[in-house]
DNA sequence: TCCTTATGTACAA
DNA sequence: TGTACCTAAGGAC
């Protein structure tokens, strides 16, 4: 599921499984039809990832711009492929995988100049190498905008969702609210290196967590549990449920359309 | 079987 | 700020 994690795991998955070789392209579904017969047998060059977004490169000057959106799902498998349902925009096959994709935001064919466009409107990435953390701090520091809403503002820091967003701040212990002019050089250095961390552990292993060895359920006496989003976390999705560290009842808000989660007793400043 | 919800974004007003 | 888009799972009836 969708935070910068898994695209850069899916931009590693496609490559692993159909790099380097021709790939039967097709989209059973329908809306990528025409480009999916346009690219039908040529081989996949190379992925990326920035943020949300992802890559397929097949050939020159030539990407498949994938956006998961809140319900895109990829499910990869070996061959057979079974017969596809008619939600599969995208479906790749080759001698030994396949691999399906359903209910993106964006599936499109586009050129290097409309990739270039999508970068450039990006802010730095964790995950990748390139990123400049002081280019997002420019404009967290100079935002009347709370720090939870910037967070998630992938013009100012690309790849960070709901849960990261939560998770981060909690375990800096700064309230959600507090406007991102009033956050520290140090603070958001500390925040940049810990999601670099924890966003590095979600593609290695394809989930989030987040909490620290002392404060796992086996380290806190309590029985052990998994949230019900894959990983282990602190808050999100924890609303009325007592806070890891303090006990504390967490808290829930809508910010900007979205689901809030923190701990008023933990994230005070 | 229907209703709600979700780790996201873009556009209109 | 609200709404539209896309899908699937889980819970209520």
């Amino acid at each position: 599921m969708p935070e910068g994690h898994t695209i850069h795991r899916l931009a590693e998955d496609y490559l692993a499984a159909f790099g380097g070789r021709g790939a039967r392209v097709t989209s059973p579904q329908g809306k990528f039809g025409d480009a999916a017969a346009l690219l039908d047998g040529s081989v996949l060059t190379g992925t990326q990832a920035h943020g949300k977004h992802l890559f397929l490169g097949f050939g020159p000057g030539r990407w498949v711009h994938i956006h998961l959106g809140l319900f895109g799902k990829v499910g990869f498998g070996a061959t057979p492929a079974p017969p596809p349902t008619d939600t599969v925009r995208l479906r790749l096959v080759n001698d030994t995988a396949y691999v399906d994709l359903r209910g993106p935001t964006t599936c499109a064919l586009i050129t290097d100049d409309e990739k270039h466009a999508i970068h450039d409107r990006l802010g730095p990435d964790p995950l990748r190498p390139d990123a400049d953390p002081a280019a997002a701090y420019r404009r967290v520091a100079r935002s009347r905008t709370t720090i939870a809403a910037l967070l998630m503002d992938q013009k100012v820091i690309a790849g960070v969702g709901n849960v990261y967003r939560a998770e981060v701040l909690f375990r800096h212990g700064i309230d959600p609210y507090r406007a991102g002019k009033d956050l520290g050089a140090a603070e958001w250095d500390a925040i940049w290196a810990d999601l670099v961390d924890l966003m590095r552990e979600g593609v290695r292993n394809n989930r989030i967590d987040t909490v620290r060895p002392e404060h796992t359920p086996e380290a806190m006496g309590r029985p052990p549990r998994v949230d019900d989003h894959g990983g282990e976390v602190y808050v999100y999705r924890r609303a009325d449920l007592p806070c890891h560290i303090c006990g504390g009842e967490i808290s829930t808000a809508d910010l900007a359309a979205r689901n809030l989660f923190w701990c008023p007793a933990c994230q005070r400043s």
